[in-house]
Formats: C-alpha cells, structure tokens, sequence
DNA sequence: GACCATATCCCACAAACATGGGATACCTCT
DNA sequence: AGAGGTATCCCATGTTTGTGGGATATGGTC
C-alpha cells in the first residue's frame, strides 16, 4: 500500500507553511510527506538512497544554502527526483536560473492546497507545473524584441575592471593588463562596490555573470 | 451584461472541434463566443476595431494561412488580444515559434472543456497556461545543463562548499550554514582548488556558474 | 565659474583569503 | 591489516581584499 503513496519532502524554512502543507499532505490518500525540513543542510544530513522521496517542494529563498544551489546538489545526486521551486518570488532571474537548474516545477506560495496536489501529481507522472504568473513570466522571455535591458550603471572603465575580476584575476593582473596602477583598480572597484551595492568580488562575479550587469 | 462577458473567439478548420467548442463556451455564463472561423483569412476579414474579442483560440494547421503567422498580424495590429494556440502538435520547433511569436498559452486538442474554460479564464486574467506536456517541453527547454557531464571530480561537501562560494559567502558563512568549522572550510577549499588547478574564489565560481563543475 | 562625474594615483588598517604544515576519525576496498 | 579517500579540526604565515580616508586632472553641464 505504502508502494503506491507518492513520498514528498518539503525544505521550507517558514514553520507554518512547511507543517501547513505537511500535515495537509498526509491527509491525502495518495501521498505522504516523508520529510520536512528547514532547510537544505538538515535535509541533506537524512537524504539516502533509502528515505530518498520522489518529489520535493523546496523555498528558493531558505537560511544558509539557498535552495538553486541545494536543486543542483540534489539533481546531480538523485536525477529521479522531481523539485518544484515554492517560493515568494516573481523575479526572472530566479525564475529561469531554477529552471536552468532543472526544476520540474515553479509554484508561488499563493498556490492553494489543491492546486499544490496536482502539482505533485502531474510532476509524478512526468509532466510539469508552473503557476500562471511564472508561466507568464517564462511566456514573456520568449517573446521577441524584449532584448533592451536598462544600460549599465557602469562606466567603461568599471566595466572593464569587472571583466577582469570575472576572468579571475587578481588586482593586480586587472592593473597590469589595463596599464593602470593597482590603486585605481582599487578605487574602481570601490566605486563598483558602491553602485551594485555588494561587498565582494564573488557578488560582483555572480551578478555579471547572470547577467545583472 | 455583455459587457462583462469574456469575448473569445475560434480558428479552427475541424468544424467539429469549432462547433463543440463554441457551443460550450456560449453555454457557460461568464463568456461567449463572438466568432468562430476556418481559416485566419475568414476571421481577418471581419476582424476590426468593433468586434475585437478578448481571446482568441487558434488552432497551428490551418488551411491557407499558419496559425503562427496569423497570430503575428493579429498581435502586430491588436496587442491586447491574448491568443491561445491550440493544437495537436507535441514538436518543440512549433511550440517555441509560438511562444516567440507571442502565444499567452499552449493547449493540446485533449484538453477537457473545464480546463479549456480555465485557460481562458486565466489568461484574460493576465496570466497564461499551458498543458502539462507543454510545460514539459518548455522546461526540457531550459535543462540546458544536462549533457550528461563526468561526474563531478568534487565530493558531495565540497560541491556544497562550492554552491557558498557561488552564493557570494564568506567562509565563515559557509561554515555557519553547515554546522561545521571555518578550517574545515579551509580544508575543503585547499583541496577544491587542488582538484580544480586554480588559486581563488573568483575562479572556482566562474568555473561553475560556466558549467565547468 | 561652480559643479559633478570620471579617471588616475596614494596611504593605512582590518578582515578575508591562499597555502603550507599538521592531526584524528570513519569508510571502503584490497 | 593497510592504503586511500573523505570529513573534521588546528596553527602559522604571507598575500589579497575591503574600506576609510585622501589627492589631482579632465571633461561636460548648469
């Protein structure tokens, strides 16, 4: 009997949704949550191949590890498994790097109780779900034309300087390779640092690299 | 009265399919069908400012001219009509073609009345909706990163440690967010950029935010 | 002319990082 | 039992980075 119940684990870090959905889950005939935690490590900590579920609905936006970054772990682990994204957010930006990452699903916290069933549902039997907004938002991205972004704050010569951290130089190698002293690279980047409102090398890489800069 | 019905109209050649849809549609109390037609050429050829619809449900074969194609001269001259492409087709080419073109949805010709009826509801409401198999495609679309890499030369724990790093975390953040200490961390990291030949943070994140992990 | 953004350089200090050495413990595989 | 890999921790040292102050010079703009 057991054999047949769809095993779901939820990584949400607010108790009152995590054990809401829990508890509501349970009820369900069809399905029973094996796992809820707050977080990816406490997950990660009991994930076996034995008490491995078959869907997990996980927060983007989780304490320590967010949860892009735990979706990658997973996958690259146990690629059978089906996560759908369960998150408060609209922006792009996470929307299509969790999809990038290979989520099966993209659910807003608006989503009701049955919606969030047949999600499970559909996504066990190998299709996929997202919620109106998101799909919205993924119809957006192929719409064409849409290619005019918001020109950078950057300078020029700021542009330059984050090239060279992207490429992973040091300051020094930034200095060098633009024929200017390593303080002006320091100044730049401070300058940088200022407008992306960051305080770090990583955030400025990350943040170009996505391309948010 | 009138005023508060969604206007949808049909393209569609299977005059059965046109006929059970329409009916159905104008069976229901919060929409009705304006306009149902064979071919884009038929529905053009009444199509103006006056008898506009809300949404229109258009079927991708068509005699004469693509679905695809029509959607472009209706979305070029009536940006507010939202279209709906239904179809039988499964085949991504056409289904991207769509959605680039501007489709607000993607039904298959299985889809049940009520969900039919949600996807219009839905889509007047300004989101969108697509069938379960084309959310499907739509997502395989984005799984860029599937190409089934070697396995990862890092371990489980390192590949977490990784994720901090790319997340913009110091080590002692890492470190927080795994319950462990800032020299295992050290460790970890010593033995990252072993495995990986580089010699900074900057180069492990652009390795991995570029697939390289 | 005063103002502001840009680009260039310098100094100083604290924090974070890179790298070299260790150590212990647990597994698995031979 | 021993070898090898993993995970955990500690120390020491030097380098790099982050951040706060400066300074000068060049443009454009109001």
């Amino acid at each position: 009997m057991e054999e047949l119940m769809i095993q779901v684990a939820i990584i949400e870090d607010d108790d009152v949704i995590r054990e809401g959905v829990s508890e509501y889950l349970d009820g369900l005939d069809n399905m029973i949550c094996t796992m809820a935690k707050p977080s990816v490590e406490h997950f990660l900590a009991i994930l076996n191949r034995e008490t491995a579920p078959d869907v997990i609905l996980m927060d983007i936006g989780l304490p320590g590890m967010s949860g892009i970054s735990g979706m990658k772990l997973i996958t690259a682990e146990y690629p059978d498994i089906c996560i759908i994204m369960f998150t408060v957010y609209h922006d792009s930006h996470r929307i299509f790097e969790s999809l990038c990452a290979g989520a099966s699903g993209y659910l807003l916290k608006n989503t009701s109780f049955p919606e969030i069933k047949q999600a499970i549902e559909v996504i066990h039997g190998g299709g996929s779900m997202m919620s109106p907004q998101i799909a919205r938002k993924v119809m957006e991205h192929f719409h064409t034309g849409r290619k005019r972004r918001d020109p950078s704050p950057l300078t020029r010569k700021e542009q330059e300087v984050v090239m060279g951290l992207v490429d992973g130089l040091s300051y020094k190698m930034i200095a060098d390779s633009g024929c200017i002293s390593i303080e002006t690279v320091r100044t730049h980047i401070k300058n940088i640092y200022k407008k992306l409102h960051v305080h770090s090398k990583a955030e400025v890489i990350k943040k170009s690299l996505s391309g948010e800069i």
